[in-house]
DNA sequence: TCTAACGTTGACGTTAACGTTAATATGTAG
DNA sequence: CTACATATTAACGTTAACGTCAACGTTAGA
């Protein structure tokens, strides 16, 4: 299985080194493992983690705890599927499947609110733009 | 014409009264009229320019400064159209609309980019929830 | 007119999200 | 094995976006 140093994540994220520790740091990242000197060895699915990470964060404009929320929900039934086998107790299976099945209620409810401002925003500039070419239709020269 | 003081706006607005200084205090509102004790006397356009900054922070996810480009970019537009309307030459008044329907092309389309990837985000959110929600069903007492 | 409620301007405090620097250990090309 | 680029932690610095407090002036109602 092949590793990345440090450097290499952080050219193929465009994050920086500093920034992807603190990521690792606060718990937006898994910990990788560790070279016998210390250094750290990510996989790629470090830094698929990583372009899910950016992308809540641009795109949504998401705080890093509100990521974080995001990625514990999908962490707990993707990532660490192991780790959900592990209970035993099928009451406290289902406690947790439905606790996170809330949380990603509450998640898709604020995108659908985000994207139904933007697209009344979208309404309004589209508006402007058809007035705008029909001023330009009637100005145009006809043949 | 009826005007509000800081608190009315405040209440209306939702942000504290610190906040909406600042904002004047950056730049992201204009500089309202003062009493003559120096009390801001707010006017309903001011509050629905703050309507705007807020959806603008929180829909998109914008920063202080980014919104402060997009008002301008607003503003450019009613600009042309004050500007636009003194325009006597018809050929000068089709370049000016066309140049409003170059600017607000590029603004419907970073609103698309943005659906796209929400969209996207949607989509691993369901797509995760439908499993979370298998598990429900497997774990469930059947009767 | 008096006074309580509200407004004003500094100015310093706070939190998130990193940047920067230093002191030190590690990895690797020759 | 040496040298040099790169890694590590620790700690302090920085910027945005406000919160909070003090000291003081303004407004509005009884």
């Amino acid at each position: 299985m092949s590793t990345y140093k440090i450097d290499d994540v952080a050219r193929e994220t465009g994050l920086t080194k500093r920034t992807i520790r603190y990521y690792e740091e606060i718990g937006l990242m898994p910990a990788p493992e560790r070279s016998d000197g210390g250094t750290r060895r990510y996989t790629r699915e470090h830094i698929d983690h990583l372009r899910r990470v950016i992308d809540a964060r641009d795109v949504l404009g998401f705080s890093l705890q509100e990521i974080q929320e995001y990625l514990i929900s999908a962490q707990e039934l993707t990532g660490q599927r192991e780790l959900y086998r592990q209970i035993q107790d099928p009451a406290e299976q289902l406690g947790k499947l439905r606790e996170m099945d809330v949380t990603l209620d509450a998640q898709l409810r604020k995108l659908d609110e985000k994207i139904g401002k933007i697209l009344a925003l979208k309404k309004d500039l589209t508006e402007l733009q058809e007035r705008v070419r029909g001023g330009i239709d009637r100005l145009e020269p006809k043949d």
